[in-house]
DNA sequence: TTTACATACGTTAGCGCTAACTCTAACACA
DNA sequence: TGTGTTAGAGTTAGCGCTAACGTATGTAAA
């Protein structure tokens, strides 16, 4: 069995509250006395019960994360770095996947609640409040992640996907992609807004949208890649085809970008894809992704920041915080032969843009 | 504030101990009683104290899992996978970084053993038992994943790495690869079993290991495509360079295959590549790449089976399991016009080796 | 001297839950 | 009638820790 303070206060022949105070820095000791402890404890590599201590304070030091999937990278970085961030803090991180379900997010939320976090973050994959765990009854602050719910009065820590989507649409329009096509997942939040950016790009440079050139799918996370794949396969099938494709995520365009190529088509000399995320390993596939940069790792710190104010109760309101992403600009839309200029004009366009909401 | 059995208790007359039975299904209680319980329950969303029941029965229903690295999917995998299988059992998994340092990893035992998980699960970044945290002094039962320390009697799980690197190496030979190379860390317990199974392979062939030819980084996770990019560039500076290069895992073949594409060279014309891991994204890479499979996903089953056997005290003696690798070809060996002869050659290959060892 | 007050420790109670035992009433059996 | 038995409750104590308050001693100001 682990050793206790109550061990250690009878072989010192002191009380066990004086042991705990020595432990947790109290002043009302003597320095002698706390320091007869602290060595005694060092020697026995006392580690202090943290269930025990989370159950006698309320506070467990332990913040949740919910994400949808850990299989795609930008949640895993965003973990990452939420960790990182957190351990800084002494915070622990509990992480925890709703593998795109709405009964198993429930389930994890439930049990995270149960378990006595301090603070919850998540992703939620559900598209919109119906059902959604009603943890704003609950006294455990929470903030969501990615995807906003505007019906919720609720901390927010995301990207500006109105302003993404425009980005990535900008350029495709830049490169004199005008058949352009949006892959995703209208129902979330995240996607509409990513959706309203391609829109309104496309309607500012009098550009028609066709309706079948705008496709959906629920499992943009869990299975991005397949999903993706399937919808450019229905894109491909039409009498006309898309020359720009905007997916919701860098794990869709991939899936995309090879139902492209097992065509027989080119990239991006046929189709130019833009994807979103920037995932690390976005650099590295068959055609370079071009991709909405959402700055992943500043948004794990910005919600580990908030989580902890919010912990601290140094928030009166809601907090809505709004990264502004930018564009990575990589072989899926301007080919191998990149020139560096571009990039010059497209950091331009961009203030522009973002401007702009 | 939640509810507590003590809520529960007053309100419907009964004592607290009564309701806890109800709860649990305890059989020493009215079966009407029990109904007036739960049906109250289940009005106010009732949950139980996770930290309160931890505290009083010692069983917190909590794996912990610390891996060195969640950028690395293979890690990922495997998270998912063991999540997956705890859950199913009500386990909850407690998924921690270090990061692919030592000290962290020290804290991080610590902190998982001062939270009570029932089982600690580890995939060590330490290339020795040199400092491991005194672990197996503990209660907690505890298994090492895919590195294991020959030096400790302690459960393991992973893969063959041996019968891995076989498998790796007979294949570049098949494909007429004489001048091969390894890169990886022969540090670790996981990467010198595969390496040894090169080293093997090419002796029974009577092909020469090249000592310049063996390249080592301690950082194959955490940035091993940073790691596989410079020891590629530093194979390449070589006076002969291999013409075919067998990576610890697929995130170092990565970069090793990118830095080869910058160099102008051709794969698998010029060199081939062959991976570890077989992770998901392996195949939308520049050249899809070929892999020896682990099978994360079982590999993170038997762990959780294992996990819970040794919660459940069924196990009298340390475990070791090994999985048997498999080899999923791709382009990065067999360049794009891949004959499916091929494959089934290799199928008959692979028999062959995983029984010798 | 008295009052005030700080120092250094200890006592009590309790976080929410459960294990293990105890109690009570009703019933059965010899 | 007495003895056991059993179902259906409750009591007690404790998991390891800490918050909040108590208490003994010494020191300084009124």
């Amino acid at each position: 069995m682990a050793i206790r303070l109550k061990d250690i206060a009878r072989e010192l022949g002191v009380s066990v509250i004086t042991v705990s105070k020595a432990l947790r820095g109290n002043t009302d000791i003597s320095e002698a006395t706390r320091q007869r402890i602290l060595i005694r404890m060092r020697e026995l590599d006392y580690q202090p019960n943290l269930t025990a201590r989370s159950l006698a304070t309320g506070h467990s030091f332990i913040v949740g994360l919910i994400v949808p999937d850990l299989l795609n990278p930008f949640f895993t970085e965003l973990a990452k770095s939420l960790g990182g961030a957190l351990r800084k803090q002494s915070y622990g991180l509990f992480v925890s996947s709703s593998e795109e379900d709405a009964e198993i997010e429930q389930c994890e939320i439930r049990m995270m609640l149960a378990r006595g976090v301090d603070a919850l973050l998540i992703a939620s994959c559900r598209p919109n409040l119906q059902g959604f765990y009603s943890i704003h009854n609950q006294t455990t602050p929470f903030v969501l992640l990615d995807r906003p719910f505007p019906q919720l009065r609720a901390n927010f820590v995301g990207t500006d996907d109105y302003a993404g989507g425009r980005l990535a649409t900008e350029h495709l329009i830049l490169i004199g992609r005008k058949r352009q096509a949006y892959i995703g997942s209208p129902d979330l939040s995240s996607a509409s807004d990513r959706y309203r950016g391609f829109r309104n790009a496309l309607r500012d440079h009098d550009i028609e949208v066709r309706e079948s050139f705008v496709l959906s799918s629920p499992l943009v996370d869990a299975s991005g890649d397949n999903a993706g794949y399937q919808m450019m396969q229905q894109l491909l099938r039409g009498k006309s085809r898309p020359n720009g494709v905007f997916c919701h995520n860098d794990v869709v365009a991939i899936g995309a970008m090879k139902a492209t190529l097992d065509a027989g088509l080119s990239i991006p000399e046929d189709i130019a894809f833009v994807g979103f995320d920037n995932v690390h390993y976005s650099r590295y596939l068959q055609i370079p992704l071009t991709s909405v940069d959402q700055s992943t790792a500043q948004l794990g710190e910005t919600a580990a920041q908030l989580a902890l104010d919010l912990i601290a109760k140094k928030l009166d309101k809601p907090k809505n915080i709004l990264l502004a992403p930018t564009l990575v600009i990589r072989q899926s839309t301007v080919g191998s032969a990149f020139p560096q200029n571009i990039s010059a004009a497209f950091t331009t366009c961009r203030r522009k843009i973002t401007k702009k909401k």
